[in-house]
DNA sequence: TTGAATATGTGAAACTAATCACGACATTTC
DNA sequence: GAAATGTCGTGATTAGTTTCACATATTCAA
């Protein structure tokens, strides 16, 4: 898949960039540095520059980056003008604030039906999602590529085995429990009580200065 | 501060690492092996024998580690006898999801206080949690040493900056903006979109084999 | 037109983390 | 109690990422 060569840890900076430079351009900029870019989005101005690298020189030396030019390349890039179609299981305290949210900054994701066993929550809809038993999983979610698992630990193995038999490629999972895939599918864990706890072991046990 | 040598992504792992082990010791589980661990929470056995190897010789050869004595060192290492107490601003979607839920599964950290600018909301409280106006941040936050936040980003900086002046030590921001801290100040940032999009990207950009 | 200022792109170095691979020792079996 | 088995702890290696530092190209002001 073409350029795969680009560190993972690139790949994750992108976004927040594709973001940063919208706001840049909604504001009317049309150049910026990275030294401008780093104070913004907090990352290191040679770790800009080497991301934006692996695309190419994409800037002009003494001058910066265009903004037009750069959010050009990166909406391509990103595919920011396809539209990944979304489902979310379970409609919960989480799964609700997801579905009010909608990810509607984005344009390019978009969660287009949601699940739930709950039966008093199935057959409703939520911010303009409609909301779908869990027994209709198999029936509906035909073409969908990515899940946002919102439902009890309990109920991730199971609904997982499910969705990957339905051709799920990737899982965004809030659960605490580590799922089990096959090697085609790939599962980003964020795991809130284990941020949080982390955050404070931190606080607890590292030197004040650094970040 | 103790063994700060300790790399920043083994501290990361052992919140995981301490859940599962309560896990194991309620199912009455006495031993458990590196290889055991690993298949649980899906991180390689070695990983894990590192990661314990920094606290000392933890385990036994031949035999694995003894669940009870190294639930035991862990809760101690994490802290978990003592409370974190925790505010949280902005009970909107996000926020009244983690109200409700409030992180009961762990023992070691507690929504204490949260705070809101909605004067409707100001004065309630929520999942026992009680909820103040926003104005009274100066005059309640005392002691409170972590901060969630889940406002509108355009209010991020000027809240961040208040909750800093009054002590705050690190908090856990869910809002797109990066907000600046002094050096004292520890900032994790969750930010959900980015998390979609970056799945997305790794969905239509690397090979499929490897998670 | 010139020269100072600016900011990129990137080799090289530094740092951080993951993984391999095996010696050492404990346990279990017979 | 000897042999077989299991599993840790860790030195060495490999992989991945960040940061330094500077040659190079461009801009901009005078
Ligand atoms: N809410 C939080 O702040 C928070 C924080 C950390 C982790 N989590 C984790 O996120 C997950 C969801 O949390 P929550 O607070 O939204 O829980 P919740 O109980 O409010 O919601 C779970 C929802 O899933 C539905 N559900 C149950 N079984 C289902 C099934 N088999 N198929 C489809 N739907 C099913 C339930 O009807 C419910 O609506 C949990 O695993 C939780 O541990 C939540
Ligand atoms: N909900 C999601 O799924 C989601 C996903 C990704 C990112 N986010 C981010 O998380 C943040 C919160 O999202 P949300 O959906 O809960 O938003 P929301 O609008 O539902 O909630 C924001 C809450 O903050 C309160 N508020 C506004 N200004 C305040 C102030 N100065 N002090 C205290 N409270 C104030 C509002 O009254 C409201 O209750 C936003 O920054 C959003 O971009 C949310």
């Amino acid at each position: 898949m073409e350029q795969n060569k680009i560190p993972q840890a690139t790949a994750k900076r992108l976004p927040l960039y594709y973001r940063f430079l919208n706001n840049l351009q909604s504001q009317g900029k049309t150049r910026v540095s990275s030294k401008e870019l780093s104070e913004a989005v907090k990352v290191d101005s040679a770790t800009i520059r080497r991301d934006f690298s692996y695309f190419g020189a994409l800037g002009k030396k003494g001058y910066g980056y265009n903004v037009e030019y750069l959010l050009g390349f990166f909406r391509k890039t990103l595919d920011q003008d396809e539209l990944t179609e979304v489902a979310l299981i379970g409609v919960g305290n989480l799964g609700t604030a997801f579905l009010k949210y909608n990810f509607m900054k984005n344009n390019n994701t978009k969660i287009v039906m949601a699940f739930d066993a709950d039966e008093e929550k199935a057959n409703t809809e939520m911010g303009g999602v409609p909301i779908y038993s869990i027994d209709d999983l198999e029936e509906k979610i035909n073409g969908v590529k990515v899940a946002i698992l919102t439902i009890p630990a309990s109920e991730a193995d199971g609904i997982t085995d499910r969705l990957v038999r339905n051709g799920i490629g990737g899982i965004l999972n809030f659960t605490p429990a580590r799922i089990t895939v096959p090697d085609h599918v790939r599962v980003h864990h964020i795991d809130l009580a284990v941020e949080l706890q982390a955050l404070v072991y931190f606080l607890k046990h590292y030197p004040l200065v650094e970040q």
